[in-house]
DNA sequence: TAGTCATATCGATAACCGTCGATATGGATT
DNA sequence: AATCCATATCGACGGTTATCGATATGACTA
């Protein structure tokens, strides 16, 4: 999951609940469980979103007896932020191509 | 469509076709024709995914006679990548909520 | 005016995705 | 070992979306 990819970390942000799992574990470490209690939507539908966000790497996980924390993972952000600048918004970077 | 909305501009970037569309209009005005040429899709779904784009606010467009010239708004771009920055990738940003 | 060309829209289809309840897994507790 | 709790996974269902062919729209041309 350390390869970039613009159309999966596009995908990962393209749904509310998850941008909104995102903005929960901006900046602290969160379980499952007390993401779930700040949201409407069911554990596994967490579980799943936050699968999503793993696969595309932006979240990191640490797990610990039972619980399993999560945190976004902001280098991983501002990397693939950076690269999407770099793709669609800068006039002077015509040389490289997918 | 000057509204802001990081759901709507990660959709509208969460589909492989739209990020070539987005590519290839990158700092070029091109026709709908000339963009079907470059893709292996038809022209509806071409149309489509333009539309998708111009609801996002990421494409500007320029009529001419029967001919519709589009171009990637690179400034929208730039704009859209620096809200998820600081919505999601900034350490000192927290007195600011959505 | 008839015809052609460029683009948009419509309706249908298939694939994808978000959500849920049910269940599996696996650590902690008694 | 039996139970409980936290999380992941499974299967199903419904809604969304990408794609297509057909058609509408509307501009230019002869």
């Amino acid at each position: 999951m350390t390869r970039s990819d613009p159309i999966l970390f596009a995908k990962a942000l393209a749904d509310e609940t998850r941008q909104r799992i995102m903005k929960l574990c901006c900046c602290r470490w969160l379980s499952v469980t007390e993401i779930v209690e700040q949201l409407s939507v069911t554990q596994p539908t967490v579980s799943h979103h936050l699968a999503v966000l793993r696969e595309a790497g932006l979240v990191n996980v640490r797990e610990e007896g039972k619980h399993s924390f999560y945190r976004l993972n902001q280098d991983r952000m501002t990397v693939c932020c950076g690269e999407l600048r770099t793709k669609f918004a800068s006039e002077d970077d015509k040389t490289e191509t997918s």
